[in-house]
Order: C-alpha cells, then sequence, then structure tokens
DNA sequence: GAAGTTTACTTGACTAGACAAGTGGTGTCA
DNA sequence: TGACACCACTTGTCTAGTCAAGTAAACTTC
C-alpha cells in the first residue's frame, strides 16, 4: 500500500518553534478529515463548497480541487455536478485486505522461503480449464504444481494453469528460484484480477503435499488474471488453516 | 468499489459515427495504460516525461500533471523529483479484496436477511478482551451474538464485544432490524480497521449456532475497529465454509 | 585526477483566471 | 394553476504561466 498513500510530508525542514507547516493542499485535507472523524459532517451532510474553502484558506480553487478530488478518490466524500460535496456513507466504503506475493511476504518476515516443483507440463485442457482461461477444450496449457515452504514447513500448495499465448516460456523458468506470480507479472502486464477466498478440506494429493490430515480446514484462494483482453493465469491456493491468514487493514 | 473508481464516462453523448472523445486527461491516462499493458514500458523503465506528454498531446501542462498523478495513485507508475516516471513493479502492487457489511451485501443479492439474537448484555471484561479494547481487566463491555441467515440458512455468526465509552446506546438497538456494524459506523464514525482472515473449526456453541457439524470448516473474521485515539469494538466473524467466500478485484 | 560549480532537465505545488454543464429555486406568462 | 425561461450556485475541466526543489551530467578550477 506504500506507493498509493497520499500522506507525504511535503516540506522537509519546518523552521525550529514554528508550526509545522504541509502543502495547503495537505492542510485542506486534514481539516475535512479532522471534522468527518469529530461528527462534524455526518454520513450523507453537505459539506463546505469549493468556494467557500478558496475563501477560508485563502488558497486558489485548483488547490481545493485537488483536496477534494483526493479525497473523493480515498472514499471519503461523494460530488455531485450541481449540488455539492457530500459526506460519504462510510458502510459502503469497501474495507480492502492485501495479499502479497507469497515470497516477498515470508522473505519479509525473515523467513527462509524455498519450493518444490511437482508438476511442470503442457497438457490439453479440460472444459472447466479451458472455460476459465478463455480457450477451446483440449487446448494446450501450461500446468503447474508448486508447494512454497516458510522455514521448512508447507504453507502453500499452488495448482495454475497458464495460457501459454501470454507466457510461451513459462515452462522454462526455475520455480525453486521465482514464483510463478513474480514471473508471469514481468512477462504479461497484469491487468485485472479475480480473487476468492474461501475455507474448505483439501484433496487427498493437497493434504499430502502440506503434511496435513485431509480434514484439516484449509483457507483456499482462487485467483484468476485477465490481461485486458485474453485471460492469463487461474490458480488454486490452499494454505493450512493453522499456517496461514491474510492480513490487512482499512485506513481511510 | 463503486465510489473509488476513477473511470467515468465523461462525456454523455458523443455523436455518432465519431471517435468517443474524452476528456483530455483521460485520454492521456489511456494512452499509457495501453502502452504499460502492451509492455513498451517494461517494470522499471523510464516513461515519457511531463513535458514530452505536453508536447505530444498538446494540452497544458497541469492536465498532463492530473493524469499521472492518478496513475501514480493507482499504483501503475511511480515518480521522483528531479529523476522521471518509471513504471511501476506491478509484483509491489498489493491486491485488495472487498469486504462489505453483510446486510447490505444480503439484500443486493436480491435475498433475505434476517438476525436472531442470542446474547446482548454488559459483562466484566477478561484479560484478552480488555487488552483488545484498551481497557483494564474487570471493566465492563458490551457483548452481544447474533446470527445472520440469508433466506432463513444460517451465514454468519457473529461475536461481538463494544468498549460502552463509544456507544453507550449499544444495548438498546433492536439488532433484528440493524446490524451492529451499521448502528457502529454511525454512531462512532470510523478511523481504522483491522482485518485477519483464517479458515479454521468453530466452537461447539457455533456449531449448533449455525446448524453444522463441529468439524466443518469456517472462515473465520476477525475484525478491530479504532476510531483514531482508542478501540471501538472487536468481532469474531463465523461463517460456514460451504456457504460464505470473500470475493474481489484488483483493476488497476 | 579530484573537488566543486554550473546547467539542463525533471517533478511538486500553486495562481488566477476561463468555459462547460448539472441542479434547483424563482419569477413570469398564458 | 401549470409550463417555461431564467438565474444562482455547484462541480468538472482546462490554460498558461510561476517558483521551488531534487538529480545528474557537464564543466571548471585547483
Amino acid at each position: 500500500m506504500a506507493s498509493i498513500s497520499p500522506a507525504k510530508p511535503a516540506r522537509p525542514a519546518p523552521p525550529e518553534g514554528s508550526q509545522v507547516q504541509s502543502a495547503p493542499y495537505l492542510r485542506i485535507k486534514d481539516y475535512l478529515k479532522q471534522g468527518l472523524s469529530e461528527g462534524q459532517w455526518t454520513p450523507g451532510a453537505l459539506m463546505p463548497s469549493e468556494s467557500e474553502l478558496v475563501g477560508r484558506f485563502g488558497v486558489s480553487r485548483m488547490t481545493v480541487t485537488r483536496a477534494l478530488r483526493e479525497l473523493q478518490a480515498e472514499g471519503l466524500v461523494t460530488r455531485a455536478q450541481g449540488l455539492g460535496t457530500y459526506a460519504a456513507h462510510l458502510a459502503q466504503v469497501s474495507a480492502t485486505l492485501t495479499i502479497r506475493d507469497l515470497h516477498e511476504e515470508i522473505t519479509a518476515r525473515g523467513h527462509q522461503h524455498h519450493a518444490t516443483v511437482h508438476l511442470a507440463r503442457s497438457e490439453p485442457a479440460d472444459a472447466a480449464i479451458a472455460a476459465r482461461l478463455g480457450l477451446e477444450t483440449g487446448a494446450t496449457v501450461f500446468h503447474t504444481l508448486i508447494v512454497h515452504h516458510e522455514n521448512r514447513l508447507p504453507l502453500q500448495c499452488e495448482d495454475r494453469y497458464v495460457n501459454p499465448a501470454c507466457a510461451p516460456d513459462y515452462l522454462g523458468v526455475d520455480f525453486t528460484r521465482t514464483t510463478p506470480t513474480h514471473y508471469l507479472l514481468e512477462v504479461a502486464p497484469l491487468w485485472e484480477a479475480q480473487y476468492s477466498i474461501e475455507a474448505g478440506v483439501p484433496s487427498k494429493r493437497e493434504a499430502r503435499l502440506l503434511q496435513i490430515s485431509p480434514l484439516d480446514p484449509c483457507l483456499i484462494i482462487l485467483r484468476r488474471t485477465v490481461n485486458r483482453d485474453q485471460p492469463i493465469t487461474c490458480a488454486r491456493l490452499v494454505h493450512p488453516g493453522s499456517r496461514y491468514r491474510v492480513e490487512g487493514q482499512f485506513k481511510p
């Protein structure tokens, strides 16, 4: 989320003793955020208009517009031409959970990541896989089955199908050194991804590979990645419920 | 995500036959997005400077700046003063999953939502709860246990503790008509929320309330909401794995 | 050659205007 | 009363410039 964060220290060295003076558009954002958090404008209430803020802060309209547009992008206000700016109904603001590349996540914890490749071949697609990749049944697809370990303990079983048109050299990659996610992001620019997270039980093979019982609850993530016009890959990621959780936070 | 979506149809009625002409800043964004998706600029590559885009599109610098700033906010490019604009390493872009208010989610599917209240009282907090709510052990907290149904089928068991200082009238709410989440968002402006999603098995009571076996895998969400300075509430939301999943998509 | 200076280029932030377009109330006229 | 034109206010977008500040390479000086 770091790259999305809009709160940067704007000026490097505020003179000692004086108040920290950030950029005007940040001061306006802070003023409005403060009021929203204090309940000065309850959800649905009409907020100050642009010209009112221009007068109050003594800045040009472009500066006010920028502050309001960023608050809108953050989901804190809604704006309507001809009507005004309104405090957003926060219930409608969807909270977000972050999902990171597993290798990155493990090494960020200071742990060791290693992967074992149990399958890496091209094969004809059955009807279900073909449909999800936008191909015809029987078309050749790449199929990999990789288990990722954190400190020698199996953490994720990654069953993935890849559209050969998007990554012709996929099978040539050394997946003990590069995760498929990382490679695919470099080769085929990600354009859209759909996720689904559910709880379920592993298949017999998955249970064996993850060294758990077939009855142990697992966190299962289904991911499908599409590149503007054509699907790139779909994957089933199975994690032992006792070893993995998805975490995130929502911060307006 | 609708309120966050930056891609609006800018002009209402393009004249028939002619090319759809959107606002200049949108045309610039589209041009750059197209190039990124086609691999014209691979991750880390230097992209056109602002003045170059000003020349190419014949617009003022403010317009180019807006397009680039929005692409930066969307995580597609990184910018550095004195250096230039670079295609982002998309692997660092964290995908997001949306979590909505359950009542909203069920009614949006056109289904019926109803809730049964199994517990609603104030009680002294044990050490664990007190710590999570920033109170002292033994302090009074509100405790509710509510089961949410979709079309008469139990979908979520919501075990929630609330800090009385934030919502003194919490126990007076009719939770068969208003979800705790909805009420708390109105009373205490949300400022930060932490989530954790994991797979596990339900407690005996949860299994009974959800009408499932104690061995059935469940999707368990732990949520903690903080209001700038003090914790508001923490909740354990248990869903039968066979009936509920969290879905979302990532769209740059 | 090493150290410091200049210069060109980049993004960051802002100003003071402009026109367009959507909304809702007011006033007028039939 | 009802229909319609008008007006005030709002946001949406853009222009053509300004100054500031960070970076890197070229240049000068010792």
